[in-house]
DNA sequence: CCCATTAGCCCAATCGATTGGGCGAAAACC
DNA sequence: GGTTTTCGCCCAATCGATTGGGCTAATGGG
């Protein structure tokens, strides 16, 4: 029983056996296996003793000493863009929930989206021995990951894909098509795009999903029409000044909630009201899209369940087994701001 | 060197000593002392030769085997209502800043405000071996925090305070008072308050600034007029809601900027135009506050820096020292809801 | 020239848990 | 009854880094 600076004492194997009379080898036998009757290790009265001790000092390994021998930490290193971006921390409470089932715990760092602090962050991940990354602000054309598929860093894509990696995202493709059936019903002709950043592959899936399916139902859309921006408030607003300084669209569709609700502000300070002279439709169906003044219309994806499956993705990366690509369903939810 | 499952080869510091045809504790030793000349560890010339062949096969010590050694794991655990609150999550944000300039790696979990989370996660985090916590969810009347000191954990609080505990806040009754003052300045004299959760010393404070100030004022504020609610757009809502039913304040104070959406839109509801026919201020200045179509007034939170600080308290208290609360100024920033 | 000091480095124990290999004793088999 | 299994457990090395205590040779002082 030694004086640990946090947490009080704590008890070690040899505290345990020491008070058992046993040597600490059977201990750990006898807590390793689940069975009933540890296989070989010790007697089921022992076996039963060392357990009951275990309970009743609240033995709990040491992690340190178990990743040093074992050389796995089960630690999980997980990267987004930033936290404080609704969206990616829904998914990282889908990771927390599912990783705990897992006895795995999380790290989190912001990258900011910044290629540099990627890297770092990337290593400071990697310099504390977590067993694997689960990444979620990928860059279109960084070499970060094949470096780290080099260096055979386990890891999985979340939110954002990339091309031969796995992954666990939205069907972004989907979700676009979804936008570009529901405003041609409605009647809609003229559509601008408000395309978020170029180097993310929610964006480019979900234009692209967007517009392929808006030429294919006869629609006209020219590339001036799409236009790329921050996926921010400030961003959106932006990119929808842009666009109403070339033409009037009757509908913007933004592939993010926030910059859609930009858009919104600036559709309102041109007299334009939304939804009456412009339909808007954003993407994530974040918990505030419903709660705007006028409701928007928005492209539910499925973030807890996505966390949750990067997660379920890595364990089986961890063991060995070839992963593909997951995209979960999304479903639009329509609103007052696209009827 | 050796085969990490993640992270491919690592150095070791046997693999230097060899490499160097020295002894391991001497690599230890240069490593260590920062200053040029290790003080009688070794030669200056070695020390080079050391420092220098550290750096070209990239060694990183291990933090297992460090940890295990020295008991300091250089882990931090944060403990929030959950990471999906912008509020929380930006805090986060300065903590990992802060901690990361230290060498802290830091854990976060969301408690989601369930007395049974909050111990399950701190159970977690203290087996893993924490050199101590942040929480940022502390409950008024809860004994976990007794519990924690009682076993000598070293903690400090963030975001709400507790008597007699170190906490980082922001001076929510200064909060309170500035919107009293600037309601009654603006001629308002029938006021409800949204409350937000009694369990927490924002909702507390900002609740008591906001009342003592505006009965100071000669103003005029009933025990009705103040509801409590939960912290998100919902709870605004219904709070909204169960104030309009009773009477027809001019002005809503609503202790989070949620909730204070949330109200805006049972105003609207009612037929009610925020800002014209009822003033509506929030608190914490999210980055939506100014977004809304009509931008919301909102007394601004250093969250940034109350994570920073949060940090940085807990660094003197790891050092012994002790540590009084820190409450960081807040300012009010008038928007059109509030004219 | 001798002794004390110090620079420069090595030795070995230690942190806590895991794990392959033993080693007696009891049980099973022929 | 003798031999082979099997049971139940112990031994000791190991993971990687830290650290108090040596030990040797060179340096300095007298």
């Amino acid at each position: 029983m030694k004086d640990n600076g946090a947490g009080g004492q704590t008890v070690t194997l040899k505290d345990l056996a020491d008070e058992l009379g046993i040597h600490p080898s059977t201990v750990s036998r006898v807590l390793h296996s689940s069975s009933e009757v540890a296989k070989g290790a010790a007697s089921a009265a022992t076996a039963e003793r060392v357990r009951e001790l275990a309970r009743k000092r609240g033995y709990s390994p040491d992690p340190q000493a178990t990743g040093l021998r074992t050389r796995r930490t089960r630690l999980l290193g997980v990267i987004v863009p930033r936290l404080s971006d609704l969206v990616l921390a829904t998914m990282y409470e889908g990771i927390e929930q599912s990783a705990a089932e897992l006895g795995y715990s999380t790290f989190v760092m912001n990258s900011l989206d910044d290629p540099g602090e990627q890297r770092r962050k990337t290593d400071i991940m990697l310099a504390r021995r977590v067993d694997g990354l689960i990444i979620g602000d990928a860059h279109l054309g960084s070499s970060l990951l094949q470096e780290l598929t080099a260096r055979k860093v386990p890891f999985v894509l979340m939110n954002r894909r990339a091309r031969g990696y796995p992954s666990a995202t939205c069907d972004d493709v989907l979700g676009g098509e979804l936008v570009a059936d529901h405003l041609w019903d409605k009647g809609h002709r003229k559509v601008s795009v408000i395309a978020g950043e170029p180097y993310a592959s929610t964006a480019i899936d979900r234009t692209a999903g967007f517009v392929d399916r808006w030429r294919s139902l006869g629609g006209d859309i020219a590339d001036s029409d799409v236009v790329w921006s921050r996926f921010d408030t400030a961003g959106g607003r932006e990119a929808a000044e842009t666009i109403l300084m070339n033409c009037k669209p009757t509908a913007l569709f933004a592939v993010n909630d926030f910059a859609a609700i930009g858009a919104m502000g600036a559709l309102r300070s041109h007299g334009l009201t939304v939804g009456l002279d412009v339909a808007v439709v954003g993407f994530n169906d974040t918990s505030l899209a419903a709660e705007l003044p006028i409701p928007l219309s928005s492209v539910r994806s499925p973030m807890l369940d996505i966390g949750r499956t990067a997660v379920q993705l890595f364990q089986r990366v961890l063991n060995g087994e070839r992963v593909e690509a997951v995209a979960l369903k999304p479903t639009l939810c329509v609103r007052e701001s696209s009827v």
